[in-house]
RNA sequence: GGGCUCAUGGUCUAGCGGUUAUGACGUCGCUCUCACACAGCGGAGGUCCCCGGUUCAAAUCCGGGUGAGCCCA
C-alpha cells in the first residue's frame, strides 16, 4: 500500500519553497517579465472557498509562466482600508466614529486590519500559492498611501479632480457618501400610496409615491404631456398637503404614464431619478433629512422622526384629511449601502469628485485594447461604463482610509493641496504650511478620506515601481495580467482602467482574466447569514491542497460554479495516481542514452505525448486551465498509465532500453505538466525520483516540457496494437474468461507489428503472440458505413437517398464495379457511388476454429484458450 | 425592462455544422494481476429543454418560447 500522504508532504515542500525563495522576482535580471496584478486580499481574516479557488487559478498562470522562463512578478499583498475593517472594529469594541477620538479609532482599526495578516499569509502558503513576499505591499500602510495621495495631487493639478456640491449617494448609517459602485440593489416589498393634491387654480390630481414623508421637500409635480387625465394642468400649481405650499405642475415626456397615477412628485431627493429631474427643470432643493436619516425641522410635524416612522406619521395625517386615496403593495428595487444594507439617501453634499463621465469613451477604448479572458466579460465592463452618468465621488466621511492631502479655509473654502514630496501626510495631524491667501484664516486639515478604490485602483502603478524606479517602470508597465472575480469589474477593473487612462493615457494591463463565483452545491450563492458557507481549510486538511487546487482547475473562467466536493476527492485520487506512476517508473531500470529508433508502441505514446504538450501549452497561454488539465490528465492517467505502462511492463522488466527511456522521459514531462496545478505532489516526486546533480532545486524552477524529438516509427501500428488490447479485454469480459491465454493470433493485413508482440503478450496475458498475414480465412462484407463528410458536399440533394441506401442495403445485394464503386438504381437511372463515399466493414470466418475471431477495425484476432 | 451566461444519461460535465455524442461521480458485474482496490477491466443508462427556420447534413448556426444563475436599470 503506497498512498500519497499530503499531510506529510505538503508542509515539507512549503517550507522548502519559503526557505529557498523559489518564487522571488529578480528586479536586476534582464529576463522578460511576466507581471500579475494580484488582488490584494482583504484583511478580514477568514479564508473562504472563493479565495481558495480564485487565487490558485492565478497561481496556475504564475507557475506556468515561471516554467516558461519568465521573470515572474506575483506580489503577496493585502488591502486593509475602509469600511469593512471599520465595521468589524466598531462591532468588536462597541464603538462608533463619534464615540471615541480619531486617534484611538485609527489605532483600533489598524490593529484589527493587521492582526490577521500573519494567518492569511500562512493560508496562502497552505494553498501552495507562489506569491512573492519580497515585493509585498499593503494598501493601508503609509508607504502605499503615499502614492494614493501623490496620484490625487497630480490629478488635481491636471484639473481632473474637483470639489463641489452635488447630489451623491449617502448612507445614513455609515454617515458617508458612496459612489454608484458601492450602492447595491435590493428588491423590497413596499407600498405605493395614492395621494390627492388640490390644484390652486381649481380641481385636484392624484399623485403616486412610495415616499410620502418627503412631501415637504416636493418642488414640482410631473405629468406626461400626452396624458389626457392631466391635460390643461401645465403651468398650474399643486398644493402640498399638510404644508400648504404651491408647486408647479410640469410636463415631461420621461414620466411613465402607466406607473401609479401617472403623476409623480419630485422631491429632493427621493431617489437618483429625482436628482436628475431636479437638475433638468432647475428646481430648488430642500434638505429635509439629516445625515443620520432623521427628518429635520423643515419637515414640520415629522421633525425628529426617522424616515420609516415619518412615513407612517404622514400617512396618518393624510388619512385624517381624507387625502390618502389608497395604498398598493409593490415590489421595488431600493439602493442600499454595500456594507450595512441601509437604504441610501440622495443628498447634496460638498464632496471631492474625479472627472469620469466625460472619459467614458476613452475608458472603453482602453478596455478594447486589453485581452479579456473570457472575452464576454468585456461586455459587462462596457455596460457598466455606459451606465455611468455621475462623476466618481472619491471623498468619504470616514476615518480609517487614506486622508485627502489638503487643507481648507473654513471661511472661504480655499484649498491648499499638500506638496508631493511631503506625502504621506495626515492633514488633521499636520499643520498647513500657510494661511488662507484670501482672508488670512488658519487653514484646517481635511477630515475627509478617500474612497478605498482610490488606493486599490493604483495597484498596477504601485506594482510597477511608479515614481520609485523609472527603469523598472518602463519595463513593467503596462502589467502582463490582472486577475479578479467578475463582481468587481465595475469597481476594481473600471477604476484601475480609468486611473491608468487619466494618469498615463494607456491601459494598465495586457490581459485580464476574470474568474467566476463558487456557489453552494445547490447553485445558490454562499452567504454567512444563509449558513451555507463552506470552509476550505477542513477540505485541505482532508484531501490536501493539491486536491482543492485540482477542483479550482476544473472551474472554467468567468463561469459561476456550484461547489463539487467529489471533484476535490478526484483531485486527491489523481495525486495518488501520479505518486504511484512515479513509484513504478522509479522501480524500473534507468535508461542510458537516447534511443536511435522507437518501435510502434513507443512511437505511438511519444506522438500522443507530443501533441498533448502542444495542446496543453496553447491552452495555458490562453488561460484555459480547465481544458489544459483535462488534456494532461487524460494523457497521463489513461493513455500513459492505463495503456502504455500495461503494455510495456514485461519489456521494461526484461531490460528494454527504449521502453525505459520512454517511461522516464514521459513521466518527467508529465510531472512538469502537472506542476503548475499540483505543486506539492509534483515537487515530492521530483525531489525523490528525478533530481540529479546540477538540476534546478525545485520542479518549479524547471522548464515547461516541449515535444520530444526522438526518431519515431510506425505510430499507426502502435495505435492499432493498443486497440487490439482493448478489444481482447472486451472479449475477456464478455466471454467471462479469466486467466492466461495460450495463444493469440493477430491478422493484421499489411501492418507491421514487428516489435509489438511483447506488448501484446504483456497486456493480454497471453503466452504466445503470433502475427499473421497469410492464414486462410473467409472475409465477408458485414456492412458499408457512409462517409458523411464526403457524401454531403459531393451528392448534395441526393445525399439522403444514398446514405439511406448504404445503411439499409443487404451486403450481399450490393453491386460493385471493377474500381470498387457501388452501382445502384435510383429513379430509373443508374447511380454510381464512389468508393470514397463509404467504408466497407468485414467480418471474418474460419473453418474448423473453435474460437470466434475478435474484430478490431480492419484486423481480427484469434484467441486460443486452454480452459478455465 | 435591458445585458451576459447556461440548459446534454441519476448527478455534474466535454463537444459547438457531418463521430457509434466525451469524460467524471454514482450504479451493476469481474479482478486484491508483483505502481496504485484512493486501482484496473467491462456492462447498463441519453427524445443533446421546447417550437420554428437555414443546410444535402443541426446537440452544434439563426429566430421565437420556457426555465435557471449573474450583472445592470
Amino acid at each position: 500500500m503506497t498512498a500519497y500522504d499530503h499531510r506529510e508532504q505538503e508542509p515539507k515542500w512549503q517550507k522548502m519553497w519559503h526557505d529557498k525563495a523559489v518564487y522571488r522576482f529578480q528586479p536586476d535580471s534582464d529576463r522578460e517579465i511576466y507581471s500579475i496584478d494580484t488582488p490584494p486580499r482583504y484583511t478580514s481574516g477568514a479564508l473562504h472557498l472563493g479565495h481558495a479557488t480564485g487565487y490558485p487559478i492565478l497561481d496556475f498562470a504564475a507557475r506556468y509562466r515561471r516554467m516558461r522562463g519568465y521573470n515572474v512578478f506575483f506580489p503577496l499583498c493585502f488591502d486593509g482600508n475602509g469600511m469593512p475593517v471599520e465595521t468589524a472594529t466598531e462591532k468588536k469594541h462597541g464603538i462608533t466614529k463619534f464615540s471615541v477620538d480619531r486617534k484611538t479609532y485609527l489605532r483600533l482599526c489598524t490593529e484589527y486590519a493587521n492582526q490577521f495578516i500573519g494567518t492569511m499569509t500562512r493560508q496562502f502558503e497552505m494553498l501552495g500559492m507562489s506569491l512573492d513576499p519580497s515585493i509585498y505591499y499593503e494598501t493601508h500602510a503609509p508607504y502605499y498611501r503615499k502614492y494614493t495621495q501623490i496620484s490625487f495631487l497630480k490629478l488635481l493639478k491636471k484639473g481632473l479632480a474637483y470639489k463641489g456640491k452635488f447630489p451623491v449617494n449617502w448612507c445614513p448609517h455609515c454617515n458617508t457618501s458612496l459612489a454608484d459602485a458601492e450602492v447595491e440593489r435590493e428588491e423590497r416589498a413596499t407600498k405605493l400610496h395614492f395621494i390627492t393634491f388640490r390644484v390652486r387654480e381649481g380641481g385636484s390630481l392624484e399623485i403616486a409615491t412610495t415616499r410620502p414623508e418627503l412631501i415637504g421637500a416636493c418642488h414640482a409635480v410631473l405629468v406626461h404631456p400626452d396624458d389626457s387625465r392631466y391635460s390643461g394642468l401645465k403651468g398650474k400649481h399643486a398644493i402640498l398637503p399638510v404644508y400648504g405650499r404651491d408647486v408647479p405642475i410640469i410636463e415631461d415626456e420621461k414620466v411613465d404614464i402607466a406607473f401609479g397615477s401617472g403623476a409623480v412628485m419630485i422631491c429632493s431627493y427621493g431617489d437618483k431619478e429625482d436628482a436628475n429631474w431636479i437638475l433638468k427643470h432647475h428646481l430648488p432643493v430642500t434638505v429635509i433629512i439629516d445625515d443620520f436619516g432623521k427628518m429635520n425641522n423643515l419637515s414640520g410635524p415629522l421633525s425628529g422622526l426617522d424616515t420609516v416612522s415619518a412615513r407612517a406619521s404622514m400617512l396618518n395625517l393624510l388619512d385624517d384629511k381624507k387625502l390618502l386615496v389608497k395604498s398598493e403593495s409593490i415590489s421595488q428595487s431600493v439602493g442600499v449601502c454595500w456594507r450595512c444594507a441601509t437604504p441610501v439617501e440622495i443628498m447634496d453634499k460638498m464632496q471631492w469628485f474625479l472627472k469620469s463621465v466625460q472619459f467614458n469613451q476613452d475608458v472603453l477604448s482602453e478596455a478594447e485594447g486589453i485581452n479579456w479572458y473570457p472575452e464576454f466579460m468585456k461586455h459587462r465592463f462596457r455596460d457598466w461604463t455606459n451606465s455611468l452618468d455621475w462623476d466618481w465621488v472619491i471623498s468619504r466621511q470616514r476615518i480609517f482610509a487614506t486622508p485627502i492631502p489638503v487643507w481648507e479655509c473654513p471661511r472661504c473654502g480655499y484649498v491648499l493641496p499638500a506638496e508631493e514630496e511631503n506625502c504621506y501626510v495626515d492633514p488633521v495631524e499636520t499643520a498647513a504650511l500657510s494661511t488662507c491667501p484670501n482672508d488670512g484664516s488658519e487653514l484646517s486639515g481635511s477630515r475627509d478620506v478617500f474612497d478605498t478604490w482610490m488606493d486599490s485602483s493604483i495597484s498596477a502603478l504601485y506594482n510597477c515601481f511608479w515614481l520609485r524606479d523609472d527603469n523598472l517602470f518602463d519595463r513593467m508597465f503596462p502589467m502582463s495580467m490582472r486577475g479578479q472575480a467578475h463582481e468587481i469589474i465595475r469597481t476594481w477593473a473600471y477604476y484601475t482602467v480609468l486611473r491608468s487612462h487619466l494618469m498615463l493615457d494607456t491601459a494598465p494591463w495586457k490581459d485580464i482574466m476574470i474568474t467566476g463565483f463558487i456557489m453552494a452545491p445547490d447553485k445558490t450563492p454562499m452567504h454567512t447569514h444563509l449558513g451555507n458557507v463552506i470552509d476550505p481549510v477542513p477540505l485541505m486538511e482532508k484531501y490536501g491542497a493539491d486536491a482543492l487546487r485540482y477542483y479550482a482547475a476544473t472551474c472554467s473562467l468567468g463561469t459561476d460554479q456550484a461547489f463539487r466536493e467529489r471533484d476535490v476527492v478526484h483531485g486527491q485520487r489523481l495525486c495518488n495516481k501520479l505518486w504511484n506512476i512515479a513509484n513504478f517508473v522509479s522501480s524500473c531500470p534507468k535508461p542510458d542514452g537516447i534511443p536511435k529508433h522507437l518501435g510502434p508502441v513507443d512511437s505511438w505514446i511519444v506522438g500522443l505525448y507530443n501533441s498533448t504538450v502542444g495542446e496543453a501549452t496553447r491552452l495555458m497561454d490562453s488561460y484555459e486551465f480547465d481544458k489544459a488539465m483535462r488534456e494532461i490528465e487524460q494523457f497521463a492517467w489513461h493513455d500513459f498509465a492505463d495503456d502504455y505502462i500495461e503494455m510495456v511492463k514485461s519489456r521494461v522488466r526484461g531490460g528494454d532500453a527504449n521502453a525505459s527511456w520512454v517511461l522516464n522521459s514521459l513521466s518527467q514531462g508529465i510531472v512538469r505538466l502537472f506542476a503548475p496545478f499540483l505543486p506539492h505532489v509534483t515537487e515530492a516526486i521530483y525531489q525523490q525520483l528525478e533530481r540529479v546533480d546540477g538540476s534546478p532545486g525545485s520542479v518549479h524552477m524547471s522548464r515547461w516540457p516541449s515535444a520530444l524529438t526522438v526518431a519515431r516509427g510506425d505510430e499507426e501500428a502502435g495505435k492499432a496494437a493498443a486497440d487490439i488490447v482493448g478489444a481482447v479485454r472486451n472479449w475477456r469480459a464478455e466471454s467471462d474468461f479469466r486467466g492466461t491465454l495460450d495463444e493469440i493470433t493477430v491478422f493484421a493485413g499489411n501492418r507491421c507489428f514487428a516489435g509489438c508482440t511483447d506488448e501484446l503478450s504483456s497486456a493480454l496475458r497471453a503466452d504466445k503472440v503470433i502475427i499473421s498475414k497469410s492464414m486462410s480465412y473467409e472475409k465477408r462484407i458485414a456492412a458499408v458505413k457512409p462517409n458523411f463528410q464526403f457524401i454531403g458536399p459531393k451528392y448534395r440533394e441526393k445525399a439522403k437517398e444514398i446514405i439511406h441506401m448504404l445503411k439499409s442495403a443487404k451486403p450481399s445485394d450490393l453491386r460493385f464495379d471493377s474500381e470498387g464503386n457501388i452501382l445502384f438504381e435510383s429513379a430509373g437511372a443508374q447511380t454510381r457511388v464512389e468508393r470514397e463515399a463509404f467504408e466497407v466493414q468485414y467480418s471474418y470466418y474460419m473453418e474448423g476454429m473453435a474460437a470466434e475471431p475478435v474484430q478490431v477495425g480492419d484486423m481480427f484476432v484469434l484467441v486460443k484458450r486452454s480452459g478455465k
